[in-house]
DNA sequence: AAAATAGTGTCTTTCAGACAGTATTTG
DNA sequence: CAAATACTGTCTGAAAGACACTATTTT
């Protein structure tokens, strides 16, 4: 192919003879939000702990957002696919390799980041209790777990002349051994004759950095919805568990509680049994599944 | 707040005294999969049309891949979100305003633009025949619609030690009046014990600049998957349409027919009937329907 | 009447919701 | 035996698949 443009240039010439012109351009950041899922304490050892449903957060030590809560991230190089540098960013700071990573949102609101022009394209890792042990050497000192629930507080319904406005305000909570964060977002859905829209915005912000919470929210939101019709949750199982355990995610993940024949006949397809039980547990043993590795 | 950072500096003075570093940026494009329906001719006024689905692609006028087509886009400005860059590249290319629009994924592969460091954010935008008949005043004189076709041709699956790669190769066809490009896009999937990854690759391509094959071809997998369960394809409708028409959008977005009695039951809550209907068809008049505003 | 599309009725199958019942272990 | 969890059986009702049937218009 040898086609010449106006300047009468081969593809070859012109890529040869390419400045990049001094326009602007964006710093773009790749930000995680890493989920686990771990046991509560119980109240006895004869009953089963509940599961809670986690989120990594990295306490900031310089301006801007100096001493709140962010997600982890950095900027993306030139030589890595945004992909890359998120997961690059997750074994840098928690050593965890082989994980659940899917791309969520990019974030490019005018002025999200104080500084200067800078995109966020936010990943959601899941990452189960097996893995995570591995986080002891890691570089941010103040990073923490932060036990996640996202609750729906408040809904309404606007009538416009031709269409509507429904409001949703979810609060966010998270909350470590030593902090407790709260965010309320408000998700904005414009239902218009020939569009419907979707906006979030965060109504009040305690102690997170940046437009984190709306990440997390949407983070929070797309596990909701896959985990109905994919096997995304099997991810943050270790490699053996009860159908039990995996009952109880599902349950902290929805924030809803599940029917137990019903559960188990949708998972059956999911799931590997194995000739493995639980023992010790205090009455009766359950049988250890695996994730379906066929089909 | 009037925390001080390690070298005793407030949020303010920080930001005040803020300087961006010189590394690397990449230019962050916003790129468009316009959809629209519109009747293919029909071999008999007493038959009725067909539906083809279309995307708008604009041939290329410079280096790089001039004479290939490309989606419509433009860089982002600083300014501007990335939604809005996609907003305003429609308006220009087609004059619609009031469209249904959503983010589909930023591609970040190094290389994928021979220029420079690119970044694109994709967007998925939904516009009905009603709309489109505006298209006339454009700046770009070789923008043209072409039919889109997206079909499975083969599929394979490997075993490794620990799990498997499922290979999906898809043909996408792109038939305008005067061009016809084909793209091979390949899916792979690849599942371990503690992950699953998804890829896309382009294995073959004519005429289709960039990696815009892939885009088009993740716009379509996830107009598929939300034809099912949201009321998506009814942006594609104009303000009045009959069921059979909603369902020839539907087939022709899945590529598959559908039973009449159960489409009918099943978009039954999506749309509201009215007291018009079709005339002079040849044939038995039919209900026309609106797009439910309500609920 | 023929051609064409519009629209409905209903049987079957599948699957989720609901709930009760049985089974097994430890203290 | 009591406490606790594990697991199964089955009824019901809602929704999708399949297919046949009736209805209405134009030529």
């Amino acid at each position: 192919m040898d086609l010449l443009d106006r300047d009468g240039l081969t593809e070859r010439e012109f890529l040869e003879r390419y400045q990049p012109g001094d326009y602007e351009r964006p710093s773009v950041a790749a930000d995680m939000v890493i989920f686990t899922v771990t046991d509560a304490e119980a109240d006895s050892y004869r009953k089963l702990p509940e599961k809670e449903l986690r989120v990594l957060l990295i306490r900031r030590g310089g301006h801007p957002f100096l001493g709140k809560w962010a997600l982890p991230g950095g900027f993306v190089r030139p030589d890595e696919t945004t992909e890359q540098a998120a997961a690059r960013e997750l074994r840098e700071e928690t050593g965890v390799e082989d994980v659940y990573l899917e791309q969520l949102y990019t974030f490019s609101d005018v002025g999200r980041d104080p500084r200067t022009w800078v995109m966020s394209c936010s990943y959601m890792a899941l990452i189960n209790s097996d893995q995570v042990k591995l986080q002891a050497g890691d570089d941010a000192a103040d990073a923490a777990w932060f036990k996640v629930t996202y609750r729906l507080m408040r809904e309404s319904k606007e009538l416009t002349g031709d269409g509507y406005i429904k409001t949703l305000q979810y609060e966010l909570k998270l909350i470590s051994e030593d902090a407790e964060l709260t965010a309320v977002v408000e998700k904005t859905i414009t239902v218009k004759p020939s569009s419907t829209a979707t906006a979030y915005a965060v109504v009040s912000n305690d102690g997170l950095a940046f437009d984190h919470a709306k990440m997390i929210a949407l983070a929070i939101e797309r596990l909701r919805g896959k985990v109905n019709y994919t096997d995304i949750a099997l991810h943050l199982m270790p490699g053996l568990f009860t159908l039990t355990e995996l009952q109880q995610v599902y349950e902290v993940i929805l924030d809803k509680e599940l029917l137990k024949a019903a559960f188990r006949r949708k998972v059956a397809d999911l799931v590997t049994e194995t000739d493995h039980y639980t023992e010790n547990a205090g009455h009766r043993p359950s049988r250890l599944f695996r994730r379906k590795m066929e089909e």
